[in-house]
DNA sequence: CATTCTGTAATATTAATTATTACAGTACAA
DNA sequence: TTGTACTGTAATAATTAATATTACAGAATG
């Protein structure tokens, strides 16, 4: 489905909810990552704009929760992160002539889109605060 | 977690199922799928290895299911095509000084596994006769 | 107004995926 | 018994996706 941008975005938002409140740098972030500070302020773009994150720019600025961690729940973040399918790619073109190829698209989409939803309502149990706390 | 071989497994096992035991060269069904002959042989490999198919070589040679549609699952399939985690690869080494960055590959590591189990028991609902049959 | 941040674009590097070429070996069938 | 049509597999190339880097404008602070 989608790369270590789950991973990227659930380690910021669990350094944010461990900092409670106080800024936190994207330098300071990618240095707990490990990680290029660009890619967590490209990562803080999206959380921002589903609302998860706040940023302050400008000296002693930095990124903050913009929501209590309990509202927020893994599958919402599953969903902010997704880009493509969870099972493959659906970028094969298969032959159109063939009653296979014709239709596997769509019932491969199919398949796909009523088993994302299982996994999405089973991220949704566990919300940002429960997997914080398997942080000691 | 896995690229696009699930669909070009599922596609070449609905193949198969639809020759009702006909030999299917490796040629054919790269037609129908619309990629590279050898993919399909290489797919092959893992899906024999698996027990899913059985092939003979030479002339007239070819793939054929090696046991019921039936009793293969999708979540089994599934399986036997997954290579990486599901919803991101562990590649990142996270900055062992910091608490955050310690644990969060294993508790990482713990959700996916736990999400991962529910999404294969959801695919195992279904089998390959039962997707088959979606192709009238 | 110097400093320390964010935001963002542009580009480079690396890794993963997919495709291609090549050929040995197997089975069939004339 | 030999040509043909396949599989199996290795080696390599090409393409695409992921990640990293560099660069710099603009915002807020002191």
């Amino acid at each position: 489905m989608n790369n270590g941008k789950f991973a990227i975005s659930l380690h910021i938002l669990v350094l944010l909810d461990k900092a409670k409140g106080e800024l936190l740098s994207s330098e300071y972030m990618a240095g707990s990552i490990n990680i290029n500070p660009v890619l967590v302020r490209k990562e803080l773009i999206n959380l921002r704009k589903k609302g998860f994150v706040a940023s302050k720019e400008g000296k002693n600025g930095g990124a903050t929760l913009a929501k209590p961690a309990e509202e927020i729940t893994l599958g919402a973040l599953y969903e902010s992160v997704r880009q493509s399918h969870l099972l493959g790619s659906q970028k094969n073109e298969p032959n159109p002539s063939c009653t296979v190829g014709k239709h596997i698209n769509s019932h491969l989409n199919d398949l796909y889109d009523e088993t994302e939803q299982i996994l999405i309502s089973q991220l949704n149990k566990q919300t940002l605060a429960d997997f914080s706390h398997r942080f000691t």
